[in-house]
DNA sequence: TCTTGTTTGTTCAGCCATTGAACTTATAGG
DNA sequence: CCTATAAGTTCAATGGCTGAACAAACAAGA
């Protein structure tokens, strides 16, 4: 997602220099937990105080922050002006496509969801053009909300349940896509200048965990009608070489086991996929799953128990393989599993623990999506502001000084 | 292993905008194919021709680099005068520990190996203290070696068939190895002052194959006794959130598969150990396994082929789930495996394009090492030498330049 | 042999970002 | 009201890169 990540073979000359202090500055804006001061910023960072003025005052005068009132917090000498990531001006657009609802977000620097629309749509019954057409409507309304709120859209990230690659969306099962085209900005109606990109929801639902917890590596697994992964190490996303990594659904749990419609032979989603669930809990077909099976938790229902004792058993043997290869110390759980944690959890640890050769001296830590089912969505909203905040100085060289 | 990889959260001032212009002018004289004349580095650097003369000018008084005799190459002009790394200077001491021998080598800064001894010696029965005293002998040799070809050793890398983490080894199964502190320079004897660090031998190999190949994104399996593994990702070795990434060995294959000495169950090492190859294939315990299979492989011996077919079923297995999960595109075998690669590919090709999803688009690729059995023990050498070649400044400040 | 054209490598003034110290501003406490 | 303390700004100095001019080394042609 970020257009061109800055790479260790690039020269680097003065110019880059600043760029980088740029963004080390704006870094400590967003990740300190109380608005600091251009000296406070100075001591954590390492730069003097000369340098961060300076740097703070182009931030400023590029929207990207914005001084509070000063108010002396404590103690003496003359108070700080604190220094916050700006609560108008850019915002990222996140969009996603699923199933049976299209939604649209906006968020702003700071990481707030200041717009938030879902609109009930059932893509298999509509053409991708179809689609876009009604995806470009949301996002006509979401610019026109936050524009009243002084936000205007730097970008737009949409989350689609499919394999992305270059320029085409190469399956989506669940959608019935094969070989769809990424959407223009004029497929989705409007004459938008907005710069457009597409990604795996599940990626971005680990981007967007990542961001809401401050976890810097972990494997997020999002277990919906099919099961999609993402991995975050040292708080970047992992996207592997061509964009597919955390396909985690389709690993394999048992050689011999029950075909999968993906070619294969026992795929974890043949485990722990929403309709393998069902049926092994005997609930009817077609109705709320994710519903009845916490229904089914809650009230101790057996047949129900006993399958998300099976599918958390699955689960925990594909995580144990994955924790072997990527010493990754936290698995977080996301879409229907966040509300099923509950019943999934012991299994998933019992097997973790006998099957992760390191599990005796580093456990792995098992917990639920902080963001649940909006992940993908606030993620692929976030993905944009964040590339504004990993190198503000493109963000400024594109965007020149709005107008005082 | 390098001592410090420098952190985007480093502010960055003058002087670590050379120091990052002193690293990418290094690397443009290791990588490129022929020696580089300065003014060709500062065209493929992006630099420019009196900057980049100024770096080369700081790298040869450090004793990085090394003028060639000016030769005409070709054309008209003022030929350039090739640049290229010292072949005198610092070198990278790599030992091994295994579980019947005891190896050494140095490597130059251009990669050569100038020196290379082993030594059968079973640490089954010797203590640690025993093992480092006699690594330390062979050690001495080695500085006396490659001291009388103008080398000087910056540093030791061990590798060691086991988990290491901080200052212990935890856990060696193969040499009955159990929380055993790492030694330190007056462990191995003489009082030398070389900095050592010690790192599993299977990612370490990943690293020596890296640098053999050129490959950016692998995923290395070493089969000998045990199974290790090694993933490099965009030229970077992955560690994982302890250095434990890569272990590959104790991925499952069947939930209900047999026991494994790691307290799991049908563990990849069940499968396609060296153990389980051997009595599968009916051949006697304690020979010369890797031979036999090998002879047995050529005279299409059925039981060693059926072995092997099913040892390669269970490698392909494990690593399709791998690829699902990291989206790489090479495999490279070593070890054992490299030399029975010919028997094992069919069937890892077969799992592989039944069981990774993305297949169809982007097959992943198989291949054999291509340093073979000594792919730790280069790799280890090379670990050294190219935390220099990283950060060259780092070494130049610690190690001023050398008399002339 | 001499001249012309071409490429390499060096020199040097200019530029730019950071530094460090001095200075100004703003507060608390006595 | 004065002093101590801390925040923020100003400014000369420093270090590293750039670009242009220049010197050096070679090929090709006259």
């Amino acid at each position: 997602m970020p257009p061109r990540p800055p790479r260790r073979d690039d020269p680097v000359r003065q110019r880059s220099l600043r760029d980088h202090n740029l963004a080390l500055v704006l870094r400590h804006v967003t990740a300190a937990n109380r608005p600091p001061s251009r000296a406070e910023i100075a001591a954590a960072s390492g730069l003097t105080r000369a340098t961060v003025s300076t740097i703070v005052d182009e931030l400023i005068a590029g929207g990207l922050v914005a001084e509070l009132e000063p108010v002396s917090r404590s103690g003496v000498g003359r108070p700080g002006t604190g220094i916050v990531p700006a609560g108008t001006g850019p915002a990222g657009l996140g969009m996603e496509v699923n199933v049976d609802y299209l939604a649209v977000c906006a968020v702003d620097l700071t990481g707030a969801v200041r717009h938030r629309q879902v609109r009930r749509l059932d893509q298999r019954e509509h053409s991708p053009a179809q689609t876009w057409q009604a995806l470009g409507e949301l996002a006509d309304q979401a610019v026109a909300a936050v524009a009243a709120q002084g936000l205007v859209p730097a970008g737009g990230v949409i989350a689609v349940p499919g394999l992305v690659e270059g320029d085409t969306i190469r399956i989506a099962p669940n959608l019935g896509w094969q070989q769809v085209a990424l959407p223009r900005p004029e497929d989705l109606g409007g004459p938008r200048d907005l710069p457009l990109d597409v990604a795996n929801e599940a990626t971005l639902a680990a981007l967007g965990e990542r961001h809401a917890t401050g976890l810097r590596s972990f494997l997020y697994v999002s277990g919906e009608i099919g099961i999609g992964g993402g991995i975050v190490l040292d708080g970047e996303l992992f996207g592997g070489s061509h964009g597919w990594a955390g396909e985690i659904g389709h690993v394999t749990i048992d050689p011999q086991g029950p075909d999968c419609h993906c070619g294969s032979r026992g795929c974890l989603e043949q485990y722990a996929g929403e309709e393998a669930i069902r049926a092994a809990a005997g609930l009817r077909a077609g109705g709320a799953v994710l519903a009845d099976l916490v229904d089914g938790g809650r009230q101790g229902s057996a047949p129900v128990l006993d399958a998300l004792e099976h599918a958390g058993t699955a689960l925990g043997v594909a995580l144990s393989g994955a924790v072997n290869l990527l010493d990754i110390g936290t698995v977080v759980l996301g879409g229907h599993y966040a509300e099923l944690i509950d019943w999934l959890r012991p299994a998933i640890e019992r097997e973790l623990a006998r099957r992760v050769i390191t599990a005796r001296w580093a456990p792995a830590k098992v917990r639920a999506s902080a963001l649940g089912s909006d992940a993908a969505l606030v993620g692929a909203a976030r993905a944009v502001t964040q590339a504004i905040l990993d190198d503000p100085a493109r963000f400024l060289a594109t965007r020149p000084a709005p107008a005082v």
